[in-house]
DNA sequence: TAGCTATACTTGAGTTCGCAAGGATCATAG
DNA sequence: CTATGATCCTTGCGAACTCAAGTATAGCTA
C-alpha cells in the first residue's frame, strides 16, 4: 500500500512540475536520460521500450512527440533493416542537460531530504530485489 | 530511479493478475478495500479518492464501473445534500474477500518473498516518510 | 435575507498508455 | 531457394486518468 501511495503522490508532483518548466513528461524525462546515457546517444526503439519499461508501441509514440519537438530523430540500421535507431539530437542534448537539473533538484526536495544517505543507499538496495525491476541501466539519477 | 522501474514493473505484473482473475483493476481492488474497512463500509466519494490518490472525477468513473457491476451503490446523506456516499453492496464483500485472497498471495510471491520482515517494515518506514503518502488509512495490505 | 465563497460531484475533451493485429525483415532448416 | 518462425515496428482501438468547466448545495457575512 505505501508503495502504490509513494509513487503515485511522487510521480504526480515530479510531472507536473517537469510539465510546468520544460513541458516534458516524467517518461519523456526518463527516455531523454536512457538516451543521453546511451552509447552514441542512440539506442534501438526495442531496447529502450525495454529500459523504461513501456511496450513497444507506447515508445513508438512517446517518440513521436520527442521527434516532433526535435529532440531525437530517428536513424536507420545498416545491418538489420527491422531496426530503427532513436538519436538524441542536438536540441535533445541540451534539452535534457537543462531539464536534468531542475529535476534532481526536485527529486531531492521531495525524495533525498527525506532520508540519510544510508538509507537511501538501503531503500535502493531493497527496491532493486523486486523482481522485473532489473532492466535500469547504470545511471545513478 | 529504482522507484520507478519497481512501481512500473509490479503494478502491471499485479493488474494483470487480477484483472485476469477477477477483471478488477488495481485501482478497482484499491477502492474495494478501502472500502471494506471503512466504518459501515461506505464513504463519501470525495475522502475515497483522497485516500486512493485519485482526482473527484476518477473516482467518479472508476465508480461508475464497479456500480455497474453491482459491487457499490450510491448512497444520499441526509446532513449535507452535496455529498453522495459509496456503499459495499453484500457482492461487493464477497467480491473483495474472494479477491483478497488470490492478490495477497500475489503480493506475497512478487514482493514479500525478496524481503525477510525486519528488511519489510524498515521499507515500509521508509517509503512513509515520503511527503504526501500519508493518505492511506489503517489497513495493513 | 442576499451575496460570496467554498465544497461535492459530474461531464466533455484530451493524454498516455496497453493489447492485439498486421507488415516488414531476418535467420534457420530443410 | 523456400517455408517457418521469430523479431522490430506501427496502427486501430479501448481503458484509465487528469484538467477545466459547469451545477448544486452549504455556510458565512453583512
Amino acid at each position: 500500500m505505501r508503495f502504490l501511495r509513494a509513487h503515485a503522490a511522487l510521480t504526480r508532483e515530479l510531472s507536473s512540475r517537469l510539465e510546468a518548466l520544460h513541458e516534458l513528461t516524467l517518461s519523456d524525462f526518463d527516455v531523454l536520460v536512457q538516451l543521453y546515457y546511451a552509447e552514441g546517444r542512440r539506442m534501438r526503439r526495442i531496447d529502450l521500450a525495454r529500459s523504461v519499461l513501456l511496450t513497444a508501441s507506447g515508445i513508438t509514440r512517446l517518440l513521436d512527440g520527442l521527434e516532433a519537438g526535435g529532440y531525437v530523430a530517428k536513424e536507420r540500421c545498416d545491418s538489420d533493416a527491422r531496426v530503427t535507431y532513436a538519436v538524441l539530437t542536438k536540441a535533445g542534448v541540451r534539452k535534457i542537460e537543462d531539464a536534468r537539473e531542475s529535476h534532481l533538484a526536485d527529486i531531492e526536495e521531495l525524495f533525498g531530504s527525506q532520508f540519510t544517505r544510508e538509507e537511501r543507499e538501503q531503500l535502493g538496495e531493497l527496491l532493486g530485489r523486486l523482481p522485473l525491476a532489473h532492466t535500469a541501466e547504470a545511471c545513478s539519477e
